[in-house]
RNA sequence: UCCCCGAUAGCUCAAUGGUAGAGCAACCGGCUGUUAACCGGUUUGUUGUAGGUUCGAGUCCUACUCGGGGAGCCA
């Protein structure tokens, strides 16, 4: 008897192996011709596999005919053509023994489909569902590809701190972490809270982001990538913001910006023909349940290059665009969501890399360009999501760097050992963050962020 | 955090200021190689919380809580 699964036993090939299965039931059928059907999912596949079990059975009556959805069992029986359409396997039972039931009055999901606000609120069941076992595997592909994308082209998988001493990342309100008793914190003179009696002697944080460590191993090792948690104390509401959230960001050294807006359209294209590859059936469902263009829109972007213009350029179309926008357009203004919807979604249709932006709405890390107003940042903008990556050639020349941190208020102190890597053999380098969830959003069509990662921690919510 | 909308049965939603209802689910029965099965019947409520107006509030007013859409911040 070969332990199989629920993927495996819907295969032509399984048909006359005496097999094991093991998952939980979806529904149940009776026939009156003596047996049952019985729907089995065990998360491999987004389709049941459909057992017959007989009235013979010797827990026919008393287990078997109380069979519903959320029940576990384990099914021992043989690999059959199926007689009936819908499926090409089924599979016979010879033993159906039940792991646990699942009271039917009060079990929350229903065969019918829920609202993704109420499976939401049961966050441990959710899972069981359709959509969210899609979800979840093509998460699960994405994942996958981005290991294997920067394994095949060079670049090591490294490690960033969670915990950080830097409170100057630059990326948001960070969560702080202390081991302080919060009821009796030690103080200093002036009465604040003295934070070098804490556990690792000063302030630290959870990162938002792992750049700065990856550009000091990039400057040793050459090409990396960190894929990680990050965290975001932003009182941040919307469709596309999680207060936790995953994040890849390779960092390369003596890559420019051409060559890094290459590696991201390289990625998102390996990352999106692999979902379309390997999740067929999963992109199906996404395509007839949640999104029609769900497949034809990550179609159009493995197969046609994406759309890169300057910000400066991108400036002008929006103004001769006549369109009338909430938010005017002006050289040296940060463009809005209208702004990136208009160009990604009606102008050009396709996902689009802006780059070179004013210094002034730009971190300080960017490379100044020649003509001293831009920096060698880049966006890359798709439609519905928005910004899926953000990225910059890193400024490599210590005085500009410097002179730059005074620029926007810095204090060079907090930055001693990223200050180091212009010292000692400094070299252009470049790296960009990839959002993994809206990765995960925009590849299944799925409206909100909080319903692609299996516990979202969002302002005011975590529950589970 | 700001603007708009919402909260009624387990779920999705109805209900001129005047006796709270339907579909689905659940339960019982029927039928059936069925497959979001189908047919008949039964059960289900402190109308989000706390106040207020009124003879009378699911409905009107105020505050709060939670949820959704949009915006800002960004990935």
């Amino acid at each position: 008897m070969e332990k199989l699964s629920v993927a495996q036993a819907r295969q032509v090939e399984s048909v006359g192996k005496d097999v094991l299965l093991q998952g939980w039931v979806r529904t149940r059928r009776d026939s009156k011709g003596g047996f049952s059907f019985l729907e089995l999912n065990d998360g491999t596949s987004l389709a049941n596999v459909q057992i017959i079990a007989e009235a013979t059975l010797p827990n026919y009556q008393a287990e078997i005919l109380h069979l519903t959805a959320g029940c576990s069992i384990s099914v021992e029986g043989t690999v059959q053509a199926s007689p009936a359409k819908g499926q090409a396997t089924e599979v016979r039972a010879r033993r159906v023994l039940v792991h646990g039931l699942a009271d039917a009055a009060r079990y929350p999901l229903q065969k019918k489909g829920h609202t993704m606000e109420f499976l939401r609120e049961i966050a441990h069941l959710r899972p069981r569902s359709n959509t969210f076992g899609a979800v979840l595997r093509v998460r699960h592909q994405i994942c996958r590809s981005i290991h294997e994308f920067f394994w095949e082209n060079g670049f090591l998988y490294v490690q960033a701190p969670i915990i950080t001493g830097s409170d100057c990342e630059g990326a948001g309100q960070m969560f702080r972490v202390t081991s302080l008793d919060y009821s009796k914190p030690p103080r200093n003179e002036a009465g604040e809270i003295d934070f070098s009696k804490d556990f690792f002697g000063k302030s630290t944080y959870l990162t938002v982001s792992g750049q700065l460590e990856a550009e000091a191993l990039a400057c040793s090792l050459g090409k990396v990538y960190t894929f990680g948690p990050t965290f975001r104390a932003e009182n941040s509401n919307t469709s596309r913001h999680l207060a936790e959230f995953w994040m890849i960001e390779p960092e390369a050294a003596f890559y420019t910006l051409e060559d890094n807006m290459d590696l991201a359209e390289a990625f998102l294209k390996r990352l999106f023909s692999d979902v379309l590859k390997h999740c067929g059936e999963d992109m199906q469902f996404f395509k007839d349940r949640i999104e029609p263009t769900a497949i034809s829109t990550l179609e159009g972007i493995v197969q046609s290059p994406f759309r890169r213009l300057s910000y400066t350029e991108a400036i002008e179309i929006l103004l001769q665009s006549k369109q009338a926008f909430e938010f005017p357009v002006a050289w040296g203004v940060d463009l809005q969501s209208e702004h990136e919807r208009y160009l990604t979604e009606k102008h050009f249709q396709c996902p689009v890399i802006l780059y070179d932006y004013p210094r002034q709405i730009k971190a300080f890390y960017m490379r100044l360009n020649d003509d001293g107003k831009t920096v060698r940042a880049m966006d890359v903008l798709v439609p519905r999501v928005g910004e899926l990556i953000g990225g910059s050639q890193r400024e490599e020349r210590l005085d500009v760097l410097e002179q730059r941190m005074a620029e926007q208020g810095l204090d060079p102190a907090g930055y001693g050992w990223y200050l180091d890597l212009r010292r000692y053999g400094t070299v252009p380098h470049s790296g960009f963050g990839l959002g993994l969830e809206r990765t995960v959003q925009f590849a299944t069509g799925m409206g909100n962020i909080r319903d692609v990662i299996p516990f979202p921690r969002t302002p005011g919510n975590a529950e589970f």
